[in-house]
DNA sequence: GTAATTTCTAAAGCTGACTTTAGGTCAAGA
DNA sequence: TCTTGACCTAAAGTCAGCTTTAGAAATTAC
């Protein structure tokens, strides 16, 4: 495999292969985003995907979104706001961009809040911090089941 | 079990059942974390768990830090630190929160350069993320492999 | 035309962080 | 004392996000 050299991208659509080279993403995982629902595919004769050029945009668009930590199915929410049946254009990815900015500053404050917060117990030197504001396990302690912990990231509604 | 009234406490330690009570905590996972070597227990004479009262704030530690997306393994690394041997005190705990506000303002910082780079694409309208600074996957194709990725927060260095 | 790649599907495997299950044992209260 | 609830261990299950494997068919390169 030595310089592959520009395979047949533009009418016939991308191979997987070419996709995979373009976006840095491994084959196995660009079927398992197709998989959930993150991407698509036309078949050719032989039954190849073949995928079209914006797939590398909004692929992209996923490796990005997975930085900050957004689940897939949270990124699929997301995508799912571009139009179907069209190549997205540059407003629609302004759009869509724009909200995902609105959550990232909410995760930053979220984050620049506990920290203060931490900052605090350190400082006033109680360092309680069973007690303190930052974390209050007795309040969660009631009624609070054995449900699915969430991580940072994967917490519903941030 | 309506209030069961202050589990013998003091000397002879915290049963399993009452560290969860009073952090919050379910009792699986208070024995997957030993199994880790986040926190340790001496058995009493009928083979049952007995916990020490500084562990309630070991596992808040625990808690708080997964709040900050840090790795079981990493946060067992930061309570690493703390003496063996006697109840960390307050100076102990002050030295281990300081270390993690480090971890903590790095990862401010870093998701709010990402946000501005998110910001530089949407407002130059190029909105061509593959190409721009925030995300260049052609750089990353290269000789990438195909290793573990790594989820925001479990970022080596980070 | 033939050999070397790529791609295909389905299923199994992997890591992290736990929970659930199964089959007992221990301890506390009426 | 006896019964109910708490606790024990070991092993298997779960979920997300993929990778690996296996065996076969399609495509590309020479």
């Amino acid at each position: 495999m030595a310089e592959p050299q520009a395979r047949q991208a533009s009418q016939r659509g991308l191979s997987i292969g070419a996709l995979a080279e373009r976006t840095g993403l491994a084959v196995s995982a660009i079927r398992y985003y197709e998989t959930q629902g993150l991407v698509s595919a036309w078949r050719n004769a032989g039954g190849q995907r073949r995928f079209a050029r914006a797939d590398i945009r909004r692929l992209s668009f996923v490796m990005i979104a997975q930085q900050f930590g957004v689940s897939l199915s949270e990124i699929r929410d997301l995508l799912d706001e571009l139009p179907g049946g069209r190549t997205p254009t540059p407003q629609d990815w302004a759009h869509i961009s724009t909200r995902f900015r609105a959550r990232l500053d909410q995760r930053i404050e979220t984050l620049e809040r506990l920290r203060d917060n931490l900052d605090g117990c350190i400082g006033c030197g109680c360092l309680s911090l069973p007690k303190c504001s930052l974390y209050n396990p007795e309040d969660r302690a009631h009624g609070q089941g054995s449900g699915p912990r969430y991580l940072m990231g994967d917490t519903p509604g941030l």
